[in-house]
DNA sequence: ATTAAAATATGATAATTGTCATACATTCAC
DNA sequence: GTGAATGTATGACAATTATCATATTTTAAT
């Protein structure tokens, strides 16, 4: 069994502010994961009883909507953690979490997660910042959804995939999603998101490079999302 | 200086956690205001130091877009908290509070909130409880934004309106909201917003008394909005 | 390697939604 | 009470976006 002492990722998220002790009862009680790309960690309804602290790969959060369309609400990368919300509230989760990549998760059950609560004061104050910087995120994501046209919150989403997950040694974004996918992220028909990277491809905004896509011109893609 | 103990809206948020002597600590580092409907209680990017508890009437949370038009986020009615988020991450409020309704609220500072977050668990749980309650409704908000039809949001929204605020004698919705303002929650144009309410008073799913909106058709209006 | 399935791409067209203009009604200040 | 300002309403039109059809390319399965 690993040893949560020495696992790096959870620095990165409110699990640091445990314990030598907390960190050996987390060790002991925890199981790992494999996820492998496309597969779910968990699905909408799904009671969790417990979170998950992913150590490799991302994620996305979808929910699907009326009209049978998965709409990504999130994508979730490593030192995060998944599954607070239903946790907190006591809810059957109200998303689904799909792997983009092979991924390594720890799941910690809500026993234990409780007792953090109610023993570490600052467990719970860094649990709830995270929680506030989420609604943050999805009131802006809001507001932008609401207010802003297709072609600018794709110019939007294309920045903020490079500025949070980084490029490959071409240019390209690192972080690898279907068109159908970008779509779901941008709230807009498949054939809309195409028709659109094409038009961004042809006046020099990005490039296409086979599925992959490279932001080449990040000052007028910046005006563009306004 | 009125006593917390006796307030009957504490009983409806996250203070109902705390206790006689927290209560009574409350009661002398309050300030209690009166806000003028269309008064702002605080507007975005404003460090309030504090959080408001909303004794009477309902306020809007609003963010201005880059295009100039308000996106409604929520609705605050009494009972409930206000100005939580910001202070938890400690960040300029991300939103602006303007009162719908004559209100009167009471403003504790951060100090006090800080040392019952540390002192009482319960309390402590509830507030992450109702942070995570705004985030749910919050990523609903968001689904419904990207993938339902204006038409089908203005449905949503008239009987989320009526079941939050009841109606008045008349049938009419009891919340008082101008149709930019009603605009401004399904995130469209006014014109449009008009032109759709006149279109469903015209096919009986509504009625239009003067400037008021009552809901005739619940059933058909439910089926529009899928 | 070959074929089927899935993803990407593009055109044609329809539906939705926004914008601008204008009219009418209501509210408010004086 | 009168006029200005604001809010509501509607028409005309343009822009945006979705849908359906159909290639083309890529991926996966056998």
């Amino acid at each position: 069994m690993s040893k949560c002492e020495q696992c790096i990722v959870r620095q990165f998220s409110s699990l640091k502010a445990l314990n030598k002790e907390e960190l050996l009862k987390m060790a002991e009680c925890k199981t790992s994961y494999i996820i492998k790309k496309g597969e779910p960690i968990f699905e909408e309804g799904e009671t969790t009883n417990g979170i998950f602290c992913i150590k490799d790969g991302v994620c996305k959060l979808t929910k699907l909507s009326a009209n049978g369309k998965d709409q990504i609400v999130k994508l979730v990368k490593p030192g995060e953690l998944l599954g607070q919300r239903s946790l907190i509230s006591e809810e059957p989760t109200n998303l689904s979490a799909v792997a983009l990549e092979d991924m390594e998760v720890c799941f910690i059950p809500k026993k234990e997660i409780m007792e953090f609560f109610n023993e570490n004061n600052q467990f719970s104050m860094n649990m709830m910042k995270s929680v506030c910087g989420d609604l943050k995120d999805a009131d802006d994501h809001m507001v932008s959804l609401a207010q802003k046209s297709v072609k600018e919150r794709l110019a939007e989403t294309l920045l903020e995939l490079e500025d949070t997950f980084g490029k490959n040694d071409d240019g390209s974004l690192h972080i690898q999603l279907s068109r159908e996918e970008l779509a779901g992220m941008i709230g807009t028909a498949t054939e809309s998101c195409i028709r659109l990277l094409s038009e961004f491809n042809k006046i020099g905004l990005i490039e296409l490079i086979g599925k992959k896509i490279a932001i080449i011109d990040r000052n007028k893609l910046k005006r563009m999302a306004e």
